[in-house]
DNA sequence: ACCTGAACACCGTTCAAGT
DNA sequence: ACCTGAACACCGTTCAAGT
């Protein structure tokens, strides 16, 4: 990549960082260009896609979230390592509002630029969950799918202006569903 | 209302259902108003704002699941009538795709025109609730606000194409949440 | 190679002008 | 009273023309 390529690349990333936390998900790719005082062809350019926008925007996110899982695979308790995966997950989704929206589209669309992040998301979720399946301490009739949309759910309560002061409760009503009522937490 | 009037707001009424059932909730009024063979700003004049035109749309809904509301709070089983009134609302809600976030947001703007009504039905489902808790079949660190946003969350979950499939079965992981074990349906 | 911005086809909303 | 559609201020997306 050319320098001034480059540089527009980073400038316009933190711009729409910006951006989409005032505005969320459906912030205007016109504004970013805007106010990155570059012209829209060269946003469109770097980023052909929305998706592939948030998917330069939460890679790093991502990335945490794996060796997150990694480690958390072999925590002592399986249930608690499942547990406080979906708190950071949730977490991360609250943290760019409206893009859980975009994730879930975006793991039955294998074009697009946030698929394999969103794949992979729920492999390492469905990992954890099957661990702790098998510690006998998930229930059983719940698979990595469920988990995802749970994720989902659970995210956009935390988007929705009216309904986030009840998400902490309720992410723990719905976590605690997951798991067998031997180990309630 | 003159005659010419309110033909134009029946049919107006009517495409909207044929569009909103298309497109969902956020369709192009502009294209409704095109459908209907009308002028945009009738549209308008009929419904000054989008929530105007849903409060519209889902009223005899809302009438509907008001009335169940009632006949099921003599039910037998307080956690049954709650579960099926829940199962309802849902339905309702996942039979106009993408409403629900209107309905959610419109219970904190008390000038939505569909104000009243969402507050009417987290009402109704929190007098549903309430009975169970009575009978302590529904667990007691819920409350009506709760209570509202679970559905939200579960309407949602029916409005992701991705997720769809496992609404059903999620429902029934968050129902199952609401009661008590002793009553697990 | 990369950037620019006009062009196109859409929105929602308002409002002067008509009947 | 009611209807119409142009006008305005926005979008997303593409692409010819520039450097």
């Amino acid at each position: 990549m050319r320098a001034d390529a480059k540089k527009n690349y980073e400038l316009l990333l933190g711009i729409a960082r910006e951006v989409v936390a005032e505005h969320g998900a459906d912030a205007s790719l016109r504004d970013i260009a805007r106010r990155a005082e570059v012209g829209l062809g060269t946003l469109y350019r770097h980023f052909p896609t929305r998706d592939a926008l948030f998917e330069a925007l939460l890679r790093g996110g991502f990335d945490a979230l794996g060796k997150e899982a990694v480690a958390l695979a072999t925590a002592e308790s399986a249930a608690d390592a499942l547990v406080a995966w979906l708190r950071q997950i949730v977490a991360m989704a609250h943290a760019w509002r409206g893009v859980i929206a975009v994730m879930v589209a975006a793991i039955d669309a294998p074009d697009s630029a946030l698929h394999a992040s969103c794949v992979a998301m729920k492999a390492a979720g469905t990992r954890l969950l099957v661990r702790a399946q098998a510690e006998g301490t998930a229930r059983s009739d719940i698979d990595g799918a469920d988990l995802f949309a749970l994720v989902g759910a659970m995210a956009w309560l935390g988007d929705q202006p009216a309904l986030a002061p009840r998400a902490d409760h309720l992410f723990s009503v719905i976590a605690g569903a997951l798991l067998t009522s031997t180990s309630a937490t």
